[in-house]
DNA sequence: TACAGTAGAGAACGAGCGTTCTCCACGGCA
DNA sequence: TGCCGTGGAGAACGCTCGTTCTCTACTGTA
């Protein structure tokens, strides 16, 4: 039946939405799946009928999240009017979301060291998921007609301010990884 | 009595170089005490004899993870003739250390995602040796004169390098945080 | 009103964890 | 030889987890 489709659709939402900021917030082995039915209102059976269990969910959990920060820092390049511009505009982005008292670096990092080698599933999906900022760094740097390593070495200051901006609980890693791209893309111009 | 002091030192020792290479390689959470002790080849009795418990032991870990990688570092460094190259050494013990199939990124950080904000005393243990390793690339950026935007920038490409090499299994990002590296040495000389 | 099927609440289950406790074998001393 | 205390092996305990199962209340239909 349609009807009972369109309520799973909202459960299955709300879910995904709960697991995203407890895993997140928490670590995903820290957030039971009782916790996890409670903070989304729904029950363990229909949580069981929507996901094939709790590895499903946190593969599904990281899959969302690269769509969710895709689009927050689209609002942050797409505001920008330079090629390097756009570039740089992502460590603003990083920057005010350091701002968020919650805010506790790289989802898809955090979740590799938490799971270890125990789930070759989900390192597969951070993998995945870490070639797509990459790439879409790479993408950004190649239209300005500058060389791979550029786009290489800013990747990595990003991911490296991604962590220590957790760590340190301030948005000072951000702007720093910021000035270094600044640096690198006046001197390769 | 002094020797059973002395056994104790030897059995204290086996269980930390135990519990560094397992919870590094596993997390720490996915490592049951029981098989810490197995590992060990010493009792359950004697591991809750010689420590607290396992919090204390993650904790114990890590400060003397730091000294054994400020060794192991130290020992490329020093290899190198002019500061710079002091400098950028570090990124060839990087680079050779993701050689062996067991590398994983760095344990501070691991170790920060995977407790999340449940304990705050290993959270200020990652911190203090996050800044540890700050303070050296710091020191060494220092001694040539460089500002000091330039260290903080070696730092982010070195923690960066660090959680990609393991996510991608390849030495690959640590040679390109040594190309930036030397990048920004060469254009701040 | 009687009934079938669904879905929710939460008990139950088996496994694994950190930690403690019990039991027993062994070695130094009278 | 008999005794005592130390320490090892591992059973036991209490807890939490992921997952499943049972029971009950309800809703739409004849």
């Amino acid at each position: 039946m349609t009807t009972t489709t369109q309520g799973d659709a909202e459960a299955r939402e709300r879910v995904l939405e709960a697991a995203d900021r407890l895993f997140y917030a928490k670590s995903a082995h820290a957030v039971g799946m009782d916790e996890l039915r409670a903070e989304a209102g729904v029950s363990l059976k229909k949580l069981y009928s929507l996901f094939d269990g709790k590895e499903a969910l946190v593969e599904e959990v990281l899959r969302r999240r690269e769509e969710a920060i895709t689009a927050a820092t689209m609002k942050y390049v797409l505001r920008a009017s330079t090629p390097e511009d756009q570039i740089l505009a992502v460590f603003d982005w990083m920057a005010d979301s350091s701002g968020t008292t919650d805010f506790r670096g790289c989802a898809f990092i955090n979740s590799y060291a938490e799971l270890g080698p125990s789930s070759e599933r989900v390192t597969a999906v951070v993998r995945h998921q870490k070639s797509g900022v990459r790439g879409a760094i790479a993408a950004m740097v190649a239209a300005t007609g500058r060389p791979e390593w550029v786009a290489d070495s800013i990747f990595l200051l990003f991911e490296g301010a991604m962590t220590n901006t957790a760590i340190t609980v301030s948005s000072e890693p951000a702007r720093q990884a910021q000035v270094a791209a600044r640096f690198l893309l006046e001197k390769t111009a």
